[in-house]
DNA sequence: ATATATTTTTAGACTAGTCTAAATTTTTTA
DNA sequence: TAAAAAATTTAGACTAGTCTAAAAATATAT
């Protein structure tokens, strides 16, 4: 039997709120992040546990069955691979690809996913830091830290983002700040938290929390 | 108002089963090549109509509509380009496209198409030798011949297909038949109207009637 | 021109996915 | 630990797209 796109789009909701844990998702937690409300949600779980696809115990939330966990992770593999694709070989921007890739995760067929792949060059991560799970379904999320853990003095590579709303990606854009730079903590303003840092050794600039928080580092 | 999957389907099949001309298609046979039944074509015919994409009085077959004629063109443009990706850039076969191209047609982003178009070096014709419309919506259908009407001891260029069944299009490949193949008529048969055709001045071989029927060619 | 056959539409029903409003369960708070 | 609040589920309804069976319209053949 086939997924619908919209079972897989919950099952890829449902993995990426569950988190590395595997933790218990909420009604009201699928129903904000699907934009539909909790008796739809509801609905929805009843059949994806029938499917054999979720664990799912009414009032006790929601975790992903072994299938349930592949189907996702073949979803996240195709929007994945689909991103590079817009970003390399079309020359999309990174801020514009997340709705188009949210489309082209759902097209069937194994051999175009793995054509893809090649013709690719077997990326290993999408446009924003995100691992490419392989051909197998082995997703490794690379262990990265915050940009707010780390300590005035230090130089870390930029390697990804937690929030991926365009306005976000955008404002980056905007401090020359992408996938790669070098960022050298100066100071930690007391008060907000704000901090200056300097860019791959050049221009120096303020980044408030909010930003910090949602920058994914690595020691060089 | 977005259309849908099934409403762009239609619409693709209207375009087709209409011709040059423009006639009247029947609700019969929108029902065979949407492989449904005549009274659910009945129920989307109204809703169509409703929506200003079609000409429709009941009894009377339905033809499309200006603003009908514009989105179907579109998704045909769509499936096209997306054809060529595959056969071009994934190394698809040709008997092998069409039915991811028909889910691929379907993703919305005007800009997507426009880059993939670029991307693609803006291609004329798809890999079964259909001409792609134009960014504007212009689609000009080539004025071939069918390979029954050319005459003993001319030479031809194989130009497009008219049967796109991957089981035809395998059965041209085995031929050594391919688009641009130049194709000499030596000898037709009274009796089963099956010809004698030699290859790209190479190998003769004999094609029967059906095949003949399905091949568009064109003075070199 | 009338009877028969074919085509098309209508009537009523079903599934997927969604909604609102009401009921129920769980969690929090006093 | 009982009352209040929050979260979740149930009940009943709606739309898109499909179906079967029956009715109506059109076309074909005596
Ligand atoms: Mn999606
Ligand atoms: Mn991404
Ligand atoms: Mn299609
Ligand atoms: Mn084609």
């Amino acid at each position: 039997m086939q997924n619908s796109f919209t079972e897989e789009n919950y099952l890829k909701i449902i993995h990426s709120l569950s988190g590395r844990d595997g933790a218990e998702v909420s009604t009201n937690a699928l129903a904000e992040s699907t934009s539909t409300r909790a008796a739809s949600v509801t609905d929805m779980l009843r059949k994806l546990a029938d499917k054999g696809l979720i664990h799912y115990k009414k009032y006790q939330g929601v975790t992903l069955t072994e299938t349930g966990e592949k189907v996702a992770i073949k979803v996240i593999r195709k929007h994945r691979l689909w991103e590079v694709f817009l970003v390399e070989k079309l020359g999309f921007g990174w801020d514009e690809v997340h709705d188009i890739a949210e489309e082209l995760e759902h097209i069937p067929s194994e051999v175009l996913v793995e054509k893809l792949d090649a013709f690719l060059g077997h990326p290993r991560f999408d446009p924003h830091g995100d691992p490419i799970p392989d051909a197998k379904g082995n997703l490794t999320e690379p262990d990265y830290r915050i940009l707010t853990d780390v300590q005035v003095g230090e130089k870390v590579l930029m390697m990804g983002v937690l929030d991926h709303a365009p306005s976000f990606l955008q404002h980056l854009d905007r401090s020359g700040i992408t996938l790669g730079s070098v960022i050298e903590v100066r100071e930690i303003n007391e008060y907000d938290k704000s901090a200056s840092v300097q860019i791959n050794g050049g221009q120096t600039l303020f980044i408030s929390l909010e930003v910090s928080k949602n920058l994914l580092v690595q020691r060089r």
